[in-house]
DNA sequence: CGCATCCCCTGCCTGC
DNA sequence: TGCAGGCAGGGGATGC
């Protein structure tokens, strides 16, 4: 699933086509995704405005005009697509079936439609507003979408317990540190965990570790000492978090199975990867002879090279 | 509190 | 060729 860089890819691509237009029209297609939709969630999103939308962590945060945040997640294989609206006579002429050709996906698994319009927009005969649609796409329904009133927003559940932006001012190695002192978890489910760092996922720790020059395996207490002032593997590892995040984003995000950008292109990321699926790949670091190895941490796969990450 | 384990679900790849 | 098993970018619930 998208970590950070691919969310915030998706936030790009959406904004110009749905901040400051109107839900024209929403198809909710199936009950629930991960969690049931909210009550009437059509009806509280037809006929309002998105006033803006933003990214949080992993989440994608709407501004619903009226009071309600629109939160969703994409889960390990969520997907939106936008395209121009299909005229009916070609989707009477069964023109199109069961496929989209922006994406080359099968419209199996759309389970959510946004009919997005611009008040003042009018075509060139002045002939109504033009429309776009926005399709989310998810196989593994592992993503959802929430409405939360504005005033309860901030507390709610799946926001007030985020750490913090790893791209903010926030996060320096003295954050970092002072959330290490102690713990006694291993690095990599430190990174992992979203109550500290907000949107780290499981490519981006490895390739941030590996930049960092530290095993994924290391005790997390040691970025800090024994005052709990960051060591310098905090301070290095701040810098190849920081950079590692923003080179992807520049990349488009990564492309590895499901993900793709708003427009159906591709990120590209993935062919900068250091250690990320590289099992028995020799290291790429100069003067480095080690071999990437896989490893498993909490169930998931973790990658890194056991000459120069320590 | 922290941590491991399992679960949700579909699709794809591997090996037999 | 078919089929079973493992694995996949997410996070939440549960039990210790």
């Amino acid at each position: 699933m998208p970590e950070l860089p691919e969310v915030e890819t998706v936030c790009r691509g959406l904004a110009p086509v749905m901040v400051g237009a109107r839900f024209v029209r929403v198809e909710q297609r199936r009950a629930d995704l991960r969690f049931p939709f909210p009550e009437r969630f059509v009806e509280r999103l037809e006929g309002r405005r998105l006033v803006t939308l933003t990214r949080r962590a992993k989440y994608l945060v709407g501004e619903v005009e009226g009071g309600e945040r629109l939160l969703m997640h994409l889960g390990m294989s969520g997907r939106f697509t936008v395209a121009p609206d299909v005229p009916a006579p070609a989707v009477a002429a069964g023109k199109l079936g069961d496929f989209h050709h922006e994406t080359g996906l099968g419209a199996t698994h759309d389970h959510v439609v946004f009919h997005m319009a611009r008040d003042a927009t009018r075509d060139a005969r002045g002939q109504g507003a033009t429309t776009t649609t926005i399709t989310y796409n998810d196989p593994r329904r592992f993503g959802f979408m929430v409405l939360i009133a504005e005033a309860e927003f901030t507390m709610h559940k799946m926001i007030a317990g985020l750490g913090v932006e790893p791209l903010s001012n926030a996060f320096d190695a003295v954050f970092l540190a002072k959330a290490a002192a102690g713990r006694t978890s291993d690095l990599k489910a430190f990174l992992l965990d979203q109550r500290v760092i907000a949107g780290l996922g499981n490519i981006y720790v490895s390739e941030a570790l590996f930049r960092a020059g530290l095993s994924p395996h290391r005790l997390s207490g040691s970025l800090a000492d024994r005052r709990g002032r960051p060591t310098l593997r905090a301070e290095r590892l701040v810098i190849a978090i920081r950079d590692v995040l923003t080179d992807a984003i520049a990349a488009g995000g990564s492309t590895l199975r499901d993900y793709a950008h708003t427009d159906g292109s591709l990120g590209y990321f993935q062919h900068a990867f250091k250690v990320y699926d590289r099992e028995g790949a020799p290291c790429p670091r100069t003067g480095c002879c080690g071999t990437i190895r896989r490893s498993v941490q909490a169930g998931r796969s973790t990658y890194a090279c056991g000459g120069c990450q320590r």
